[in-house]
DNA sequence: ACTCACAAACTGACTAAATCACTTAGCCAC
DNA sequence: GTGGCTAAGTGATTTAGTCAGTTTGTGAGT
């Protein structure tokens, strides 16, 4: 079976701007423009263009423009039509974090790095802000992995832990405990400073715990 | 900015399949059907669907009929439209790799269980047969991220290990070395039914050191 | 009774030509 | 300058229809 027009249409944006060297944010010709360019009409070329906002390849601006989305290099993402969570779904994620985000830690701790340790030491503190403040507050836990120095383990994470903002708050409603996690996150933090990967594979591991505890004994989700 | 009639679109469609009880492989409402019941026009409904496609959450078959995809339930997914690899990302998968399967392999040594252990074995076996025999032959480090119990560590795998099959040959014609890697696989998957935890992670890293190493010193990608 | 060819009937794929809604930039008056 | 108006460009959606595959049932022939 041919791939469908739909398809290589995909493709064929993609390559315009891969090779045009265009960056997130950048513009990308108006649907109008492309369907003149390949000789089809705009409501297949606005299929396509579904399909690349579906995966945050580029997104749209109504009565501005096309422009290339964040998340367009990526090679993993989170699903954004994920299934509603559950209390289980949320165990489920912690137990694979418990798997993944010691280790991460470690690697944090080999391979820090000077402008990796500000950013880490901002979602510290941007973590008390209270809610309704910075549209995107810095997160502890994916600033720990972008500070491995690999893009992909910051991938993972940011992708495991994107949740709707709607459930963000019932879960924060819920299971926060804002200054537990604050020292929490600042003992981390000096691990990582002194490049002890060792303790900060234990306090990352003792964290995560704290957290499961907090959500198994919690009530059930609405 | 309100939601898009599109977005409110894919969000009704995936109230349709969640409120049906649909799983992946059935049926959904033709596009004309759901024109019809949404009281808008078919363009917009497929503008719909193809954002849905693109995450795997349904799948078109001309002249058939629209159906439920096998990835509607993940929380992470593969990026369709990712880059096309290159040395380095490749040798930056590796590194992150590293960092989260010998911890996934200990995990699996812990918590193996029967059906998983079958399912490992069958992917070590499998790995001997050469391209073009089965379609969807299983991959023993997913495999071994399933033997976990969690099913988000095993999508954090596939999502990490997915790559085109057009690079997929690339790949194995560079830098593979299947009678090494059965080896390798073998020790791990003894270590695993020992339920020795520390020995699977240990195994693991080497393997994956091995790999790396071997993708090194191999020449640059076409 | 069985089988095979074939013809609806249904489905997705795509076209064509508009209209509406929103944003941006430029211009002009104040 | 600064405010507001306007015009051009853009995405959002509609309407109506054609083309192309798949499935299914029917009926003729065996």
């Amino acid at each position: 079976m041919p791939p469908s027009l739909s398809d290589r249409l995909t493709e064929s944006i993609l390559g315009i701007i891969r090779d045009g060297g265009l960056r997130p944010g950048d513009a990308i010709p108006s649907a109008r423009e492309l369907a003149k360019r390949f000789a089809i009409t705009t409501p297949t070329v606005r299929e396509a263009l579904r399909k690349l906002e579906a995966t945050g390849a580029v997104e749209f601006r109504h009565g501005s423009g096309t422009y290339v989305g964040p998340t367009i290099n990526n090679v993993v993402l989170a699903n954004p039509h994920r299934p509603p969570i559950t209390k289980d779904s949320v165990l489920q994620l912690i137990s694979a974090r418990l798997v993944i985000e010691p280790a991460v830690a470690a690697q944090s701790a080999l391979a820090r790095r000077a402008e990796n340790l500000e950013r880490l030491e901002a979602a510290v503190t941007n973590a008390l802000v209270p809610p309704g403040g910075p549209a995107f507050a810095l997160n502890f836990h994916v600033e720990l992995a972008a500070a491995s120095g690999n893009p992909l383990l910051q991938e993972v994470l940011a992708s495991l832990l994107k949740v709707r903002v709607r459930e963000q708050q019932q879960i924060r409603a819920l299971y926060d405990n804002r200054g537990r996690d604050h020292k929490e996150h600042q003992a981390i933090v000096e691990a990582v400073r002194a490049q002890d990967a060792v303790q900060a594979e234990r306090l990352t591991r003792e964290h995560l715990d704290n957290i499961r505890r907090a959500v198994e004994s919690s009530p059930e989700l609405s």
